[in-house]
RNA sequence: GCUCCCAUCGUCUAGCCCGGUCUAGGACACCGCCUUUUCACGGCGGCGACAGGGGUUCGAAUCCCCUUGGGAGUACCA
């Protein structure tokens, strides 16, 4: 039988990274074993639910490069793929489950609810020993109240037993008889419950394995009961570990940037962001870490996850980010700059050869702006368009002739009207700087960059300068 | 509270299933040196871990038990 995985998220936000890590789990599982990858969309809760958070994600899983077989858009043999759209199934088969014995009305209200817990608190009782309140009533009499219309929610029937299973990542999990109460599987809303659309919805479509982060490891009791119920056979099940935090929580937006679209928006390469995430939690087995997620085949082996939580960790995104940036070609570099191009430049940025130019240059200097690598725009104000002075001017002695110098030259050149200092010229002056005034070693290097740019790093001046408008070069020499 | 899960460098991890080849390997970060008449890249090197305690064994990071620590779940959210 051919392998199906699920990636079932529910759009009350945007694509977290964490989801996405588990969408790409979920899809190089089902390329590695030549299977069917499925997007189906969790939206029972209908106050959270929204369709633009929908839309968006299925726009942040296309930029991760996260293809699926079958979706909401994209139809399929076993649609339709959003649960919203799927209720009357639900509603069919937990009224089959009522008049089976599997389930039950309940008449609980929600202050009779709070107070049962709170009692059950009290007594350090388990919060859901009272959950059971109506589930011995005699099922012609429940069935009169629910037509009367009296308000109830229909609760699964515990059959009070032992559960087990074995669970790809975690091995044999055991749950005591009492783990959980009767659970809801209808609100009184009369919309389905998460822990039951999930398990009729991977029965119906016939899902082989169901893989998603360990945060459900404990809702795998209650789905394996309405398997049973059911008569199912349940899939195999892959629970990875969770992403946390510095506070080794799990991520959550209160940790920074932890959706996907802020990563978008600052030009991370996705390429990039998978292969970090790829490795949060599984391992290649060449112990390699710079890889193609979409050139794995079947070495993605789900017997290489790591069971313990891992924390997400900029700084390390950060690295595969660069080494993805230095593998990029120069012309693809190029046409990422087209849109960060500051308007003033937009002399130069017709030329081709300047482009080009600039990205060969920032190619070099990737890690030097570490920290706003990703954002392309940035890095032109960075490397062109320094304009704070971070550094004393009068350190090296030296400084004040050159500076002088530099001044003349750069206001002959702009007055035979050019736009920028060339190549030859910076070099003309570079060596009279050195033979006429014997400046050399570091103060001429940084006398130099310290007059031109205000800083004491950067890219190659005899690359940069001449990409700079020589405007520019003017008021920092002023 | 109860239930479940987890435990190797600061971080991500390899090794664990099938004990010896582990004075525990790699990567990020950090530090140093080399290279570059700057910075960076790159190369080389350094720092740095088997949570603790008991077993089992000739031998344990690897198997068993306990303790401690961390996390998750405990909804008419998913």
């Amino acid at each position: 039988m051919s392998v199906r995985v699920r990636f079932a998220p529910s759009p009350t936000g945007y694509l977290h990274i964490g989801g996405a890590r588990t969408a790409l789990y979920c899809y190089l599982i089902a390329k590695a074993q030549k299977g069917s990858f499925i997007l189906r969309i969790e939206d029972t809760d209908l106050e959270r639910s929204k369709r633009e958070y929908e839309l968006a994600m299925i726009d942040d899983l296309k930029w991760c490069g996260i293809d699926y077989d079958e979706g909401p858009d994209k139809g399929g043999e076993f649609g339709p793929y959003r649960q919203s759209e799927r209720t009357q199934t639900y509603l069919d088969i937990a009224k089959d489950f009522v008049e089976k014995g599997f389930a039950y009305p309940c008449f609980l209200t929600t202050s009779e609810l709070e107070e049962l817990t709170a009692k059950a608190e009290s007594e350090k009782k388990s919060p859901h020993a009272y959950h059971g309140k109506y589930r011995d009533l005699d099922p012609a009499e429940a069935k009169k109240r629910v037509e009367a219309g009296e308000a109830h929610i229909i609760r699964f029937k515990n059959p009070r037993k032992e559960w087990s299973f074995t669970d790809m990542v975690r091995g044999d999990v055991k749950f005591p008889v009492d783990m959980v109460g009767d659970f809801a599987i209808i609100r009184s809303n009369g919309m389905p419950v998460y822990n039951f659309c999930c398990v009729i919805d991977d029965h119906l479509m016939k899902m082989t394995h169901v893989i998603r982060a360990e945060e459900h490891l404990n809702n795998t009791v209650r789905q394996l009961m309405i398997y049973e119920a059911l008569g199912a056979e349940p899939p195999r099940f892959v629970h990875c570990s969770l992403l946390v935090g510095e506070d080794r929580q799990k991520l959550s937006k209160r940790h920074g940037a932890t959706s996907v679209k802020q990563y978008r928006e600052q030009d991370y390469l996705p390429a990039a962001l998978m292969n970090y995430l790829c490795l949060l939690g599984w391992s290649h087995p060449d112990e390699t870490d710079i890889f193609d997620i979409n050139q794995m085949d079947s070495i993605f082996d789900l017997n290489r996850f790591n069971k313990s939580p891992a924390f997400y960790d900029i700084t390390k995104l950060k690295f595969f980010n660069e080494q993805y940036l230095r593998a990029l070609s120069v012309e693809d570099l190029a046409t990422g700059f087209e849109k960060a191009i500051p308007s003033e430049h937009a002399y130069h940025a017709k030329e081709t050869s300047w482009k080009l130019d600039f990205a060969e240059l920032f190619r070099e200097k990737v890690q030097l702006f570490s920290d706003i690598v990703p954002q392309l725009g940035l890095i032109f104000d960075e490397t062109i368009e320094q304009t704070e002075d971070v550094v004393d001017v009068n350190s090296w002695e030296t400084t004040p002739t050159i500076r002088d110098y530099v001044k003349t030259r750069v206001s002959e050149i702009k007055a035979s009207g050019s736009e920028n200092i060339t190549s030859e010229e910076f070099k003309e002056i570079m060596n009279h700087l050195k033979k006429e005034l014997k400046i050399k070693g570091k103060p001429l290097f940084m006398g130099l960059r310290v007059v031109l740019t205000g800083k004491t790093h950067g890219p190659d001046l005899s690359k940069a300068i001449p990409l700079t408008p020589i405007s520019t070069i003017e008021k920092r020499l002023s």
